[in-house]
DNA sequence: TAAATTTGACCGTT
DNA sequence: AACGGTCAAATTTA
């Protein structure tokens, strides 16, 4: 706990209530932002499938958008945990727990060097772990709508938890050995049209693959990872948006990481400009058409004719390779 | 029949 | 020893 150097013992307390309130503000941030993240995916969810239906650009436009702004959201969050750890390190004091996106401490392990490990069996080298930093957390009524291609790898029942949790890795991670994963576990039951079903979705890593660089489907991945399953237009400046966009796309929601670098930025910004010009291109038609096309949508969320799967529990799946 | 999922076993961490 | 993350063989699915 950082303390005043005032010798007005008043003055000392008051400090300390200053920093309290600092830490209270930025969890109630925290909190915030999560939600919004939360809300913002439920809502892409809602949309999406039925602007694919329309079909065109606009489902695409719609699409980078929702992952710009779940972007911008994740790295407020990862920028605030930052802040805060810093402030914990700074009072010198044992860190507090995340007060939203908490990760799993269990998760911390070493990293392996690689020649060093050449010594140990193979079934020895299995178990990297991620930095337990390098992790965001999201509640969600739609864990598995988030516009990445993911393999389940294994299940597991947890300790005190009503519902098993699910290991997801990228698709791409044999090809191009993208190493982003996942976690799903349900929290809450489904209660009905006022409280579905909610689940727990931890991203671990940044998503390294690059889909159009995947020789067997690239045009198919393209669509995939830039429009979160949607197919679309693929004219040339719905494939140019996507190249130039793979940035803030693949560090959406499904891969944001703690740390922020400065290319991902940069990356967004041009991305964000550029879906402005796009979006400002609309005509009050279309804007109409996207209000009525909302209002099927809020309606219908879950009954949409889209080429969805179900896993065992009962989970919207994409099925792979088809979108 | 190829690909995806399931599931039991293995293994590192706590 | 318990727990949870990962692997890989077995099974299921399209």
């Amino acid at each position: 706990m950082r303390h005043s150097k005032s010798s007005n013992s008043s003055s000392s307390s008051s400090t300390l209530v200053c920093d309290n309130d600092d830490r209270s503000s930025s969890a109630a941030a925290l909190r915030e932002m999560a939600r919004e993240q939360s809300l913002v995916t439920q809502l892409r969810a809602l949309v999406l499938p039925s602007l694919q239906l329309a079909g065109g650009e606009r489902a695409e436009v719609v699409a980078q958008m929702f992952n710009c702004i779940l972007d911008c959201s994740a790295k407020a969050i990862a920028e605030l945990k930052l802040l805060r750890l810093d402030r914990s390190r700074a009072d010198d004091a044992p860190s507090l727990p995340p007060v939203v996106v908490v990760d799993d401490k269990r998760r911390v392990r070493k990293i392996f060097s690689g020649d060093g490990d050449n010594a140990k069996p193979n079934r020895q080298q299995r178990k990297r772990r991620r930095l337990a930093d390098d992790s965001v957390t999201l509640e969600t009524p739609v864990p598995h709508y988030d516009g990445h291609q993911w393999r389940k790898y294994g299940q597991k029942l947890i300790n005190n938890a009503a519902h098993p949790r699910s290991y997801y890795k990228c698709a791409y991670k044999q090809e191009q050995d993208c190493r982003a994963t996942k976690t799903v576990q349900q929290y809450q039951e489904d209660g009905g049209n006022d409280a579905p079903a909610m689940y727990t979705v931890v991203y671990y890593g940044q998503h390294t693959c690059n889909p159009a660089g995947n020789d067997t489907d690239a045009a198919a991945v393209v669509k995939t990872e830039s429009t979160g399953g949607l197919s679309s237009g693929g004219d040339a400046d719905a494939d140019e948006l996507s190249r130039s966009d793979s940035q803030c796309s693949n560090i959406s929601v499904t891969c944001t990481s703690v740390v922020v670098d400065h290319h991902q930025r940069t990356a967004s910004i041009e991305s964000n400009s550029k879906l402005l010009d796009m979006a400002a291109d609309l005509t009050n038609a279309e804007v109409n058409t996207y209000d009525q096309l909302y209002d099927v949508a809020a309606f219908s969320p879950f009954d949409l004719d889209t080429d969805w799967a179900m896993d065992a529990h009962g989970h919207g799946l994409p099925k792979y390779g088809d979108w």
